[in-house]
DNA sequence: ATGATGCTTCGGTCGCGGGGAAAATGTGCG
DNA sequence: CGCACATTTTCCCCGCGACCGAAGCATCAT
């Protein structure tokens, strides 16, 4: 017979997001950066041994990848599904526990990354953008380019052929803040590796600790701003 | 100065599913049911005065709903929201933690419930069907139904009014088990209330304590394969 | 009234797991 | 080779919280 009183894969996996220091560590992860476990220490508030044996459960438990690089050992998220989880569960908890009077048009819905994709106010603005002038459409489970839609976005310095090697070409994912879907799959991270290295988006400094949103802050730059209106006919607020 | 040790929110939130008891509890809920304290701690496994106390925090933490009714007390999960991060999570924890080889086929991607509508097999074969057929079609932030859609989804004694008074009339709920999106939203409620009044679907018993799907099972009766193939040209596998 | 049922509150036990200190391992560098 | 740094391992402490039994309230039945 079976425990009676095993956990379940469901309570296993949500005990290891229900520690202070590994949510932490687990919303830093959330800006796509691969961590050292030193910073992810000095992130979660604890001594380097204590974020040793938090890291060693997340990866044991399949929510992060370590990726072992001379003395330092880098720490990512898996997969998309862990992704999609933390900001799913991170928005229900915002709106269960607001936190502080909340300014939310000026924190949470400011534009940001989502592991490796676009959220936010740009992310649901470019969403609506891309699949409103019909460059992307609708098909079963996602979404695919037209062939202006692809003109377009190459133009931008986006990867398409990179993008294709992803599971998914282009999905919806839910975002919390605006509520309305953003652009994930491989063109979603696309999309956000080619602004951030040709320059139109930059990642902002964290402010504070606590911070939900941690490392994932980005802005517009003033180029990128140009840019995205010539090429996409796209105002960024 | 505020507590660096604070849980934080999404951490607490993650805690109140991250305990055995109350993840059978919300999975459970899963199933739309409002559920008495008495049949939740038996689900759960404990007696009924920890069970009392598991609720208490579930619905302090804005997870679930309670409902007194004379000396009965019903309990049912409070939102979308929710219903969205454990159906998230559990994909998450099932694909992690592949559970006994894991007879794919015939027991998860079984048609099942999502909280308040259609999912599994069922639920994406109908999104597919209502968006390719053109009755559905797309709108910022979900999707809206032409006038053929009302009509043929009125025949099959859809209240398309009360789904209009969600706050959402109709979007996408990603299926774990599919890895396509199903139908969520005021219209997924209404279908599935008015396919299961109507008796065109039928709950099927869980097998078992530790079912993922507990209570959640559905099936189409040989009414309902009728009747959906000749409503909607959809046919029930 | 008296009892039965459903649920909650209280009191107490106990084990799990997070915390840090110190030592061990492993890697790069002069 | 020997030192410096990043990380892990081992060990122990300690508090939170899950659990149950018993008692306390409600509500419904006879």
């Amino acid at each position: 017979m079976t425990d009676p009183t095993a956990p379940g894969p469901l309570a296993a996996t949500a005990a290891l997001m229900a520690d202070p220091a590994r949510a932490r560590m687990l919303t830093a992860m959330m800006s796509g950066e691969a961590l050292t476990a030193g910073e992810l220490a000095r992130i979660a508030g604890v001594v380097p041994a204590t974020a040793s044996g938090h890291l060693a459960r997340l990866a044991e438990g399949g929510l992060i990848v370590v990726h072992a690089q001379g003395r330092h050992r880098y720490h990512r998220l898996a997969s998309e599904e862990v992704a999609a989880v933390i900001e799913t569960l991170g928005g229900l908890a915002a709106r269960i526990a607001p936190p502080r009077p909340w300014k939310h048009g000026e924190t949470a819905r400011q534009s940001r990354l989502c592991w490796n994709h676009l959220a936010g106010r740009l992310g649901v603005t470019l969403h609506q953008r891309l699949t409103g002038a019909g460059w992307l459409t609708p098909v079963p489970g996602g979404w695919a380019a037209s062939a202006e839609g692809r003109e377009r976005l190459a133009a931008t310095g986006v990867d398409l052929d990179e993008a294709m090697t992803a599971k998914r070409f282009a999905c919806d994912c839910m975002d919390w803040s605006e509520r309305r879907p953003h652009l994930a799959g491989g063109l979603g991270r696309e999309i956000a590796t080619a602004w951030l290295t040709r320059g139109w988006l930059r990642r902002l400094p964290g402010n504070g600790e606590g911070d939900v949103l941690a490392r994932r802050r980005i802005a517009v730059t003033p180029e990128g701003a140009r840019g995205l209106h010539e090429g996409l006919g796209l105002d960024a607020a």
